[in-house]
DNA sequence: GCATTTCTTGACTATTTGGTCAAATATGTG
DNA sequence: CACATATTTGACCAAATAGTCAAGAAATGC
């Protein structure tokens, strides 16, 4: 049974060892996926020995259950503060340029999520049916109620949802490929012009002079 | 040497066969990633044994690049479809309604596409750097020239493009999270408003009377 | 400083997996 | 049919990999 289980008090090596295996491992597990990724891969990466990580996780699962977890929140955190009092059109905005500077201060977590997504959400299907709909839901009633009161234009809220988590988590899940069609010296420009080609196109789909 | 190298004529078991495995091959790297496919898991769901998968191909490896080889056509074919002769709005609606329709009839093929994007594009790299850029730089011409003209509203032209790949693919590649959040009875139901929603969004976006 | 607990790791095992091969079987052709 | 060629597969092998364990090293508490 590894450290974690027990309910004695943390040491300082029980810290700073979990905290560098976890991040090791998130760099191997963004880029490889769960199967893909070995526990050799992430012990180098940490400079530690296999058997040590073993001792802190009880298996390879664990840790990649401990990075989901973590997850989870830091993910859902912008649409959370997503207000129903502010300005609609602002609000939203703020909300997309809140989740670019996610995708572009967190890439290996929002590669991590997606490699999870991709494969079926095996391990993360009942947080998207349970809190993640729930938010959304309750999210999507904010926005129908902008547009019932004439302040954004018509349109499907939770599809709107989608449109602002594909745009955003694009830059870091195909950064790649973003960086083979451009070709910048230094990925900071391409989320500068993300940032504001986004906010352009957003304000457009929002305002509610569009016609319909 | 698998039969594949030989310059021989293909007999008809030879395509029947080749065809069967690469079509298991699809599913089992769509949704297990390069690493997470094994040879058996292709094998069982084609209903051959291994050594009889590897008589068709050298190795894991040749099966995957023959699906990539036969991805790139497919998915860049609606690109080259944007015509700078018709309607501006016309055929960047038709655009994304094409992508769409992508991603409802071969989702497979988006996510072995978006697994290998993810991981790095390891093996796709260079077509990358070269066909879909200069694709990509050809179409942003068009679309430029569309703004200069005032037919469209202005806005960054490669940006626009990587906002139709990310809303379309996104209905193929998060899939499980779209029904988590939806949950309608029918796939086809998500597509379909899909469809209303993105072209109305597109609409708004690059309508010349948009506020700039 | 000594005892206890925590931490570390070399060496190991069991299993999975990509790939081989020779022998057996099926297919097609004169 | 007879023969050559193409196809199939059971039985392997070697490497990779998840995970174990006991013994030693380091830290901690008194």
């Amino acid at each position: 049974m590894a450290r974690s289980q027990t309910t004695k008090k943390v040491t300082r090596i029980q810290r700073e060892k979990t905290d560098a295996i976890l991040e090791a491992a998130l760099d191997v597990f963004a880029t490889h996926g769960f199967r893909g990724a070995t526990v050799d891969m992430i012990a180098s990466r940490a400079a530690l020995s296999k058997p040590n990580i073993l001792y802190y996780f009880d298996n390879k699962e664990a840790i990649h259950r401990a990075l989901l977890d973590r997850l989870l929140t830091t993910w859902l955190e912008p649409l959370h503060q997503l207000s129903a009092d502010g300005d609609p059109t602002e609000e939203i905005c703020a909300y997309v340029q809140r989740k670019l500077e996610l995708s572009r201060d967190f890439p290996r977590e929002s590669r991590l999520f997606a490699n999870e997504v991709l494969q079926g959400a095996p391990r993360l299907l009942s947080e998207l049916k349970g809190p993640l709909r729930q938010l959304v839901e309750a999210k999507a009633d904010v926005i129908r109620s902008w547009i019932a009161a004439g302040k954004i234009a018509p349109l499907d809220p939770v599809h709107l949802l989608f449109m602002i988590w594909a745009t955003t988590q694009h830059y870091a899940d195909f950064d790649v490929q973003v960086h083979a069609v451009l070709d910048q010296p230094n990925r900071q420009d391409h989320f500068e012009d993300a940032a504001r080609h986004l906010d352009q196109m957003f304000r457009r789909m929002v305002d509610p002079r569009a016609k319909s």
